[in-house]
DNA sequence: ACTATATGCGAGCACCGCTCTTGATATGTT
DNA sequence: AACATATCAAGAGCGGTGCTCGCATATAGT
């Protein structure tokens, strides 16, 4: 369907200068030269449009941190690559990063298409685990933390390789926490939380993220 | 005045509901029983309205998990303890917290007067480290990475007894990151990209959120 | 040629933030 | 007491929003 591209197209455009709160199925046609009402013709409402724009970005984004890493053979450095490059996709298109990872629109529920694009990059990390056989264990991990992840490592569907995985529960606990930790500093800094915190230039904000990153290698046990 | 008051209690109440971007002062003036013209009596703007409830979310916040929070002695307890106040504060009012740490609304540049608010549990955090003296370093930290917090570690205005610290900036660092990742956590899991990820019981939630505490605990070297 | 389906348009509804004019009610001053 | 002034509220109205519905047209299938 060449209209719902141009649409989506449009939409995404849209992204580039306002916030998700604010992207108008009036504008989007207005763009597109069409009457608003015809836009309706192939969306049935703007959450669906919000649903498409939300995969599409989820795609986007996994597509170019897993061109910008996969030939990296250093496991640390892979990691690396992997946070940064997330860091930099979210600071080219801040609106779709907080499309993904910011407060949800009002009353959305995210459909079952978004999870699987959702994962790809988490699936990365758990790749570079995979490939390390992380045997690192941390002492806070009990029992019963194991057992809240329960529903993850057992779904095979949406995380790769699970299931003949050799890299120890604490270790994906760890995982988890890494790439948490990662949308969240991400978050912190296009929100706006860095300010009088870290310093503003370009240079100091990356530098401050890279330290992260190498701690949370560490912390995961990576090298 | 009183009927400031009224508008900040009826918008509060109306966050209860529905989020940050929904917010609608026509709303609130129903509810109130007046005019909406007549809320820009008080009120200049929405986004003057949305600075007043943060500036108040922020108080509030920072009020619970202090009382909550002061009398722990153990420091590793009381960092546990400022932690699950403040996600159990997040749980109770998720789009207040939304309001704070989620994507700021359109266009809208956060003023002078909510930084000292949003430094309030941050501080408490300062007084841990200050207290429990910490020195330990780690590999990752380099003086490039001390450079980029020059900024924070100059200000003493917003961060409490900065001055006379008696912990290593590489502690501070530490610190922050921790701080990041509460919030980065507590945003995962209202959000909704917890699903599939972690159990969807309360319980099983609260044992992931303390797992990551006494792991961020470990990391910087508290008890 | 006739029907059926697909696609687009425009008017219209109810809501939004916000402004401006008008009017009522206090308050204070001579 | 009478007037002047400041304060507050209301209502109409502007341009914007998501979305629906009826109508027109174009294309396709038989």
């Amino acid at each position: 369907m060449a209209i719902l591209d141009a649409i989506t197209v449009a939409a995404n455009q849209q992204l580039l200068e306002v916030g998700p709160a604010d992207l108008s199925v009036r504008a989007v046609a207005r763009e597109l030269g069409m009457a608003s009402s015809a836009i309706y013709r192939y969306v049935s409402s703007r959450d669906e449009l919000l649903t498409l724009l939300i995969i599409g970005a989820f795609d986007d984004m996994a597509d170019v941190v897993e061109a910008k890493t996969r030939r990296v053979a250093d496991l640390r450095r892979r990691w690396k690559a992997i946070g940064l490059a997330c860091r930099e996709w979210a600071l080219d298109e801040p609106q779709r990063f907080a499309l993904l990872y910011g407060s949800p629109v009002a009353g959305y529920a995210a459909p079952q298409d978004t999870i699987a694009p959702a994962t790809r990059i988490p699936n990365l990390l758990i790749g570079i685990l995979q490939e390390a056989k992380v045997e690192t264990t941390v002492p806070a991990f009990s029992a019963r933390v194991a057992r809240s992840l329960k529903p993850a490592l057992s779904d095979v569907n949406t995380w790769a390789s699970l299931s003949t995985r050799d890299f120890s529960d604490s270790a994906f606990a760890l995982g988890l926490m890494a790439w948490a930790h990662v949308i969240g500093s991400i978050s912190f800094e296009l929100f706006g939380h860095r300010h009088n915190v870290v310093g503003d230039s370009m240079a100091d904000r990356r530098a401050y993220f890279e330290f992260e990153l190498d701690v949370l290698a560490d912390l995961m046990g990576i090298d």
